[in-house]
This record gives C-alpha cells, sequence and structure tokens, in this order.
DNA sequence: AGCCTGACTCGGA
DNA sequence: CTCCGAGCCAGGC
C-alpha cells in the first residue's frame, strides 16, 4: 500500500462534498475529517479552488464561522449565496448561516 | 531544489 | 465582535 498519495486527497475531497445534499451546508474542516484528512481544511478549499467540475456542489462548503469565504474573483460569493438561499439556506443580515439549524451532519 | 501564495481553523488579546 | 500568528499541503515560478 502506497503510505501516501497527494493526488488522492483531492478525489476524497471531491468524493465527500458530492455527499452534502441539497439545503445543507458543510464546513472546510468538516469535509476534511469526513475525508480522512483532519486538519487540512486548507487543502480542502484549495481542491475545490481548482476544482472545474460542475457535478461537486462545492456551493455548500463554507468557513467555520457560517460565513461564505471571500474568493479570489469578486461576485462569486454573491452566486454561492444564491445557489445556497435556492435550497433553503437562510442567510442573516450579516451574511451569517445558521450551522446548527443547516450544517450536515455526516 | 527553494520561496510565496492561497475558498481554512484555532486560540489568545 | 475583530485582529494576529502558527500549522497544514499543493502548485507555480
Amino acid at each position: 500500500m502506497s503510505p501516501t498519495k497527494p493526488s488522492n486527497n483531492y478525489q476524497r475531497i471531491y468524493a465527500t462534498v458530492r455527499r452534502v445534499p441539497e439545503g445543507k451546508v458543510a464546513t472546510y474542516g468538516q469535509i476534511a475529517v469526513l475525508a480522512d484528512l483532519p486538519g487540512h481544511a486548507r487543502q480542502v478549499g484549495y481542491a475545490l479552488n481548482a476544482l472545474n467540475d460542475d457535478t461537486v456542489p462545492w456551493h455548500r462548503i463554507i468557513n467555520a464561522q457560517g460565513r461564505v469565504s471571500q474568493r479570489s474573483e469578486p461576485g462569486w460569493d454573491g452566486y454561492q449565496r444564491s445557489r445556497l438561499e435556492a435550497e433553503g439556506i437562510v442567510f442573516s443580515d450579516r451574511g451569517v448561516i445558521d450551522l446548527k439549524r443547516f450544517r450536515w451532519q455526516g
């Protein structure tokens, strides 16, 4: 068995993100843990950034504060929020999601 | 090979 | 509530 396989981690992250059901959200750290990569929350965000696949619901991934992370390119944060609201996710005035309510329990 | 950056998170001030 | 520093890994130059 190979001890470590970098590219394999990305596939595991994508597979985990695909498990997130509609109307629910997950944090980067949560995805990392579910993908069997605890502590690699950054890699999750990085993997999604490099992602170019519509089959992965990357818009359901937010930070641990329940807020949509600001992307490199402006405008996409608004797109992500719109997608989530379309699925029933509710944002507060500050743009914060109630994780207790919408967090996906893997 | 080395250095810098980035969709993160946590604890402390 | 906000701000700062440290730890983490992958990719580009």
